[in-house]
DNA sequence: CACTATATTCAACAAGCGTTGAATATACAA
DNA sequence: TTGTATATTCAACGCTTGTTGAATATAGTG
């Protein structure tokens, strides 16, 4: 019971501070936002997390681990033959976690995935929070359109990559503007939409910069 | 002279301003930080622009309009003679702008775009300062697209364009990220690098996932 | 029950925040 | 020069910030 009574209240702190994170920010966001949200005192967060970059940390460590391993599984996957698939299903093999994660019913994945965005897009926290995270699985990834592209030059290959990644960032943020600009026919919150339209899209762009296509036997 | 030297101090303001925001954010930079940078007093920013977030918009605005102004004008050179070019031109049409801003040799532009970045996936700031500024632009883009592509859907077009605008947010956001991944092969700072092969990329996509093509005669 | 470890709240601290009114410096006009 | 408007600094205000040590509550163990 204790552990449970714990559970809810240290998560309830992280379920709060994911959010507002996500929107405004680490420093648009203070200590006591978090505990009321939370409805909890303002020095629980510190006696279970720490600093408040550690608070910080630790929602962005929670959903980490989990869509690391989906992502490295779904890769796995995809290449137990030894043998490069379509780029089609290389692109979808990169975004089907965030999919699934999407669809999975929990709406603080929907948070997690704009704070995602926001550490992706700033200069001072891509650094300091991609580099021993999400990394990683790029390059398991760039290695597959490697064996896809083998004569593409790796700066192209590379910069293809740093595209799927801006278009991905925007539209894990969810800023609402495109639903502005289309006069309401496309919604930020669609991510199916986003998704599978991407797929042909970015696959088409690889064929255009990274040359000559190996195609699977 | 009294213009001169209030223009250079409250000019040093901004520019410190701008390059602060653009890196740590709205609510990551104070008002002493500015002030320290600019070599100023702390009261100084307060007397030329009024509040804190007033700072924040003198920042934003006056590279705005020049921006502003020399996109609609590209974009009018291209369509004097009411025709709509090949797709590819008008993708250069939208980036030129900022290519050529990047290209005036004023060191400022690079902080702007980092900043322009910052609000463009920022969800509470892209609704407040896109709406008025940017998204005008975006509509004559669109409009460019749409007579290229006559049998589109708009939720494809407007799709694609989000592409080419997260793509383009994260090149601005000049993070460093992919110059880790690399190995230092590509740099954040080579916006060449990054421009020209957007171009033939997102052509592609947009050839991809908009159906067919209207060809200039 | 008593004992102990964990969880939570309470109260308060020093430091930093944005902002302002008054004082001073500077530049220009007459 | 004197007068005047603008520019800049000075000093301080009330408020909020993150953080902490002590006090209290809660739960599990014997």
């Amino acid at each position: 019971m204790t552990r449970k009574t714990n559970a809810v209240k240290s998560e309830r702190i992280l379920d709060v501070a994911e959010e507002l994170f996500a929107r405004h920010g680490y420093d648009g966001v203070t200590m006591r936002q978090i505990s009321t949200g939370a409805k909890v005192d303002v020095a629980l967060a510190n006696y279970h997390f720490g600093k408040k970059l550690d608070v910080f940390y630790a929602v962005f460590d929670r959903r980490a681990e989990h869509l690391g391993s989906t992502r490295r599984q779904v890769l796995q996957e995809q290449f137990t033959d030894g043998e490069p698939q379509r780029l089609e299903q290389v692109i979808e093999a990169f975004l089907l976690p965030l999919k699934l994660a999407q669809e999975s019913g929990d709406p603080g994945w929907k948070n997690y995935m704009a704070l995602l965005a926001y550490v992706m897009t700033s200069p001072v926290w891509s650094r300091e929070m991609m580099e021993n995270t999400f990394d990683k699985h790029v390059g398991d990834f760039i290695a597959a359109l490697r064996q896809i592209f083998p004569t593409a030059r790796d700066e192209d290959l590379h910069w293809c990559y740093h595209y799927v990644s801006g278009a991905l960032a925007l539209t894990l943020a969810q800023t609402g503007r495109i639903d502005r600009l289309s006069g309401g026919k496309c919604l930020s919150s669609d991510f199916d939409a986003a998704y599978d339209r991407m797929i042909p899209f970015m696959a088409a762009g690889f064929r255009a910069v990274c040359g000559e296509e190996r195609t699977p036997q």
